[in-house]
DNA sequence: GCCTGATTGTTGACATATCAACAATCTCAT
DNA sequence: ATGAGATTGTTGATATGTCAACAATCAGGC
């Protein structure tokens, strides 16, 4: 039995779509944020910062955010140098950062956040909470798998 | 009557899980394109100008890819480089170029193909072919929504 | 023909991303 | 305690992406 699969199966369209909606959203963000001066990735080191009030490592910042680690350099100086995070260093190991947000860097957030939340929800209008909580479970599942099948490079 | 939306929002989280995959999925492809020493964006290029054997101009490469004009450039440079692709003269419009698959690209496209409709496939064997396609539908909604969103400013 | 305005691809400056390699440091078995 | 191996953040090379500005060209009204 062969698989049946080209450009015409429903769920490489899904594929396709998916990755386009979120190249779509992450434009629309950049737009959004630009306001501020801020890149989407700039916002996301912030707010993870926000729900870690005692700070991360950069390795740390790196996990979460899906990224190498000498990404996050680059990433942290420039919020530095804008006086909106701090790079403490890390009780119990010289060799790492504690990143933090400085009352700045939370003041700047608390302005933008609303403003998010608002938009995102705007984006789903259309869509119920049901149906958006089964969206995001084929999701968590479609994420597994690429995971699995790149992992197994074949 | 205030609009509810914080990040327990199920529509929130939904948009979230949806970066969160494509994010993961685009680093799978590159995994899986590295065996041909191909990234994902070059990919695309190859795959779009396989549906449009006539040529495109990088123009039209950049609005079919959502990318800048000036990306296209460096994008075409190294397909080129690699005779993946040709740049020929367009006709009627001494200002552009008309881009074209070169017999190697299309053979390595005819390589790379069956095994990539194979991995997104696998991606989504738990995704019923209905649900593929109402989820195919609920992602081009919210990405016209974002758009509109951004293109407001507001 | 000719001028105005739009479009095409390129360039340079920059942010974002990967990877390999490096010094400094930590961990842990011995 | 010490030496082997892992981990941390940085650096340099490179790809990908944006934007503004530029020369060349096109398209249309006059």
């Amino acid at each position: 039995m062969r698989t049946k699969c080209d450009e015409a199966d429903p769920r490489y369209r899904a594929l396709i779509e998916l990755l386009r909606t979120a190249d779509t959203i992450w434009d629309a963000s950049r737009v959004f944020f630009a306001r501020w001066d801020l890149s989407p990735s700039q916002f996301n080191v912030l707010n993870l910062l926000r729900l870690n009030p005692a700070g991360l490592s950069q390795t740390e910042l790196s996990l979460q955010l899906i990224m190498h680690r000498s990404n996050v350099t680059g990433l942290v100086d420039r919020l530095e140098k804008r006086d909106w995070v701090a790079r403490k260093d890390a009780a119990g190991d010289r060799r790492a950062y504690s990143v933090v947000l400085t009352a700045a860097g939370s003041a700047l957030l608390k302005q933008i956040l609303p403003l998010y939340y608002q938009g995102a929800n705007a984006a789903w209008s259309h869509v119920s909470a049901k149906r958006a909580a089964e969206l995001t479970d084929d999701l968590r599942q479609v994420a597994q798998n690429a995971q699995q099948i790149a992992g197994a490079h074949s």
